[in-house]
DNA sequence: TTATAATTATCATTATTTAATAATTTTGTT
DNA sequence: AACAAAATTATTAAATAATGATAATTATAA
């Protein structure tokens, strides 16, 4: 354990179900010497990404509230998608959770959530939520615009039941690149489908997407083409703004390099 | 520079304002040569702390994204508050920002904060912010639950105009303790008036307060029974919860620790 | 394609981390 | 208030890792 590792390894026991652990628990389940856990943990304390609470347990410290601020208000995908959501879900003909969701390492996360006041069920799409790459049309729209080597590369990192369903998977993938958005039924939460579309932006590195989930049963085939129509209108609007928004994080960098 | 300083003093480059950085500027900015910067910056990215963006700049990564969300659905202030806010805002007289805030170092930071949706003015106080120690009531109703030698150490960091000032505002102190809330009008934000009463709990370490903040031009004298009464009734239930949770996180603990 | 900028690799030197143990402080209990 | 137990900090020599100058490689843009 070297480097920053030593750190994450600390922080990544800390889940939303053990949110609380002991210098000898972190001791005990990383193997390492509990004098040397009591020096990292109090230059974290001192850092503010632990916090001390009470009977000996340390938790996430409040480092992580602010600099989550910090990306709220300045990260463009964030930015730019943020107020449309609200706006998105609206004008949906049913109750709808409505998502924005980029690529996180080997998973998709989302990054902004809004659910209309009276949707009923609980979704497993919340803000800072870590999504499975393969399964949901979120998912899908964010995958499906990822080509060549990088592509192989992400599915080959997953578990498929079959090379049938791997296969079929590509295969799915290919069409719903060609029309240009996603549908799926119950793959992530039972109950719910989901609609989605991509949102990229090359120059910044975005490979995200912004979806509408809706309850199964509340739903009918003819609203089908305005769910259509919304999404690829926000889509665009989104796009439109993460584009506004770089050329202004451009323009502020000129301004800062050339006064100095 | 050493140890986690190393990796903090580059994350605290990263602002609201100037949310990207090059290598380069950094390496500048923390006289610290680029090939060790670059080494560093590849950890983090690698922990996902950082994250490359388009022209060789760097933002902050989605790991405080997972990490804040962690906090969001364990921390029991904002457990216990967080689901309170909205009732307290709609059972407010006028309409007004409500906020959860706790000690964060030698400031105050809001973590959960609710709008009614029709309030006109910005607020400084949004979750994840800074919030001067010494003003609003906000603050106020935090310090005030502060005694002896810490309260002095605090008090002395701070930067009063005047000896005439601090011994107002430790005076002013003593009597809001004695009262039992707070009432500032525009120390924070011209035009707006806060009224707040302190949260805490020993056992968890917990300093904190519940506040409502309105508009000045909105308030009459006989909203103010209500507002004390909204407050204080919804900052004992507050605290009611969160001792509720530390029972629950109490027996996990005895649980998770008595079955290995 | 080529020139330039960005990033990674190398490595001797220097500085830091480790972990066993001892010393101290805090906490909870009579 | 005094005690015992637990939690935390301090001290070390030995082991390990970070630094930064420079060279090598890779990406980017014209």
């Amino acid at each position: 354990m070297s480097g920053f590792q030593r750190y994450k390894k600390i922080l990544d026991l800390f889940s939303e179900e053990r949110s609380s652990w002991t210098v000898l628990e972190i001791s005990k389940s990383l193997k390492t010497p509990s004098s040397t856990i009591y020096r990292i943990i109090r230059e974290m304390v001192t850092a503010e990404f632990l916090e001390s609470a009470s009977g000996s347990y340390f938790r996430l410290g409040p480092a992580f509230i602010k600099f989550n601020r910090i990306i709220n208000f300045s990260d463009p995908l964030v930015r730019a998608g943020q107020p449309f959501l609200k706006k998105l879900a609206n004008e949906n003909p049913i109750t709808s959770v409505n998502v924005l969701a980029r690529l996180y390492g080997n998973n998709v996360m989302c990054v902004a959530d809004y659910k209309s006041p009276y949707f009923k069920k609980n979704t497993s799409y919340q803000r800072g939520k870590l999504m499975p790459l393969i399964y949901g049309a979120t998912s899908r729209a964010i995958i499906m615009q990822i080509t060549g080597k990088r592509l192989e590369k992400l599915i080959n990192l997953e578990n498929f039941k079959s090379d049938k369903d791997k296969n079929n998977f590509i295969k799915d993938l290919k069409s719903d690149r060609k029309k240009g958005y996603c549908f799926t039924e119950g793959q992530v939460d039972k109950g719910l489908i989901g609609f989605a579309v991509s949102i990229s932006n090359k120059k910044l590195g975005i490979e995200a997407s912004l979806s509408s989930i809706f309850n199964l049963d509340d739903f009918l085939l003819e609203h089908e083409p305005v769910i259509y129509a919304n999404l690829s209108t926000y889509g665009l609007l989104v796009e439109k703004y993460i584009n506004e928004i770089f050329e202004d994080i451009q323009k502020y960098h000129h301004e800062t390099n050339s006064t100095r």
